[in-house]
DNA sequence: AGAAGCATGTAATGAGTTACATGATTTG
DNA sequence: CAAATCATGTAACTCATTACATGCTTCT
């Protein structure tokens, strides 16, 4: 059920198409917070505007539809907000693969973590011309993309020092060459 | 798949039924990394022995049986963690939750992510104590326990920080009072 | 004897992935 | 006019959840 309320707040943001919704999720959401992909979008947005919590509101260019949030639906996401579940799902294969990856012998293991922390700086460096280029962030200050944009950067830095550590421990651990 | 590859990563540290095993989801790996029910368990268990991944060991009072990663199983999981996806699967329901906050009036998200910092807070306290007290993770500097410690220690404050910059960009732009 | 915890499972349904499929519009 | 990007979908399959179901063992 997440995906549906992921999908409500997106459209509580502004109006969007599933296409929009789509790079939303590719840009900020997905990475952080819930992963999703177009065809479960698409099909997530015909369920959302059959039981009215959604509408077209706009038909454009190559069959382009415009989604807004119904009463109806902003009345669903809010009680969804509110409630508080004893236990949330988590699932990150990234983190399932860290946890794990001590099964490897420590030089294999060393790799992973020096290739992990250097994609995080990666992604910290795109991040941060992003912001920086995008109107999109200065724009909208309070949006999703731009909360999630704020998370990123204060993410990425802390994973690549964790990675980092671990190094260090290795290295401490077991001298290399 | 992931879940597959997280059991044959526990087997790997100790042979386990799958009571054990669904007790050391609930306990750690499901928290952070993946979560998993029981009943999920015992059918990819089943599955994993059917193909020779795993092998039942020992077979106790109740019906308990003990699972032991096989050969194969140990070849399969090797092959998995050095594979390295371009995006992995992300699905954090909280996190979620806390990016839709803002659909709500700001006292309420305000309110949420004030709290949100102070159990961040209260989690890097807990386990600050817990690294200094438990020989637990001097003894394994290694293990799978200590690597997500050390995790955990670089994560809290991040998330922690990330809702404070949160709090004060709301009150800087609809002062409280 | 009763409660708490140990221990494993099935069936139906819902969520999510993979592969396939198509075509329009904009930009260089 | 070719390439990139926009834009939406279906079908078959696998993964995951919910509800149901059973019985044993240990502790008090």
């Amino acid at each position: 059920m997440s995906l549906r309320y992921a999908l409500l707040g997106l459209l509580t943001d502004r109006s969007a198409s599933g296409y929009d919704l789509s790079r939303a999720f590719d840009r900020g959401l997905g990475r952080y917070a819930w992963h999703a992909q177009h065809n479960q979008i698409y099909q997530e947005l015909n369920r959302l505007a059959a039981d009215g919590l959604t509408e077209v509101v706009e038909e454009g260019a190559r069959g382009r539809k415009t989604y807004a949030i119904t009463d109806a639906g902003r009345a669903d996401l809010l009680d969804w907000l509110r409630r508080r579940p004893a236990r949330a799902v988590v699932r990150n294969e990234w983190m399932l693969r860290l946890f794990l990856m001590s099964a490897l012998d420590p030089e294999e293991t060393r790799q992973i973590l020096v290739d992990f922390a250097d994609q995080m700086d990666r992604e910290l460096a795109e991040l941060t011309t992003l912001l920086a280029t995008d109107t999109e962030f200065s724009d909208h200050p309070q949006s999703f993309g731009t909360i999630a944009a704020h998370f990123g950067q204060r993410m990425y830095p802390a994973m690549r020092d964790w990675a980092r550590d671990e190094v260090g421990r290795i290295d401490r651990s077991r001298p290399p060459g």
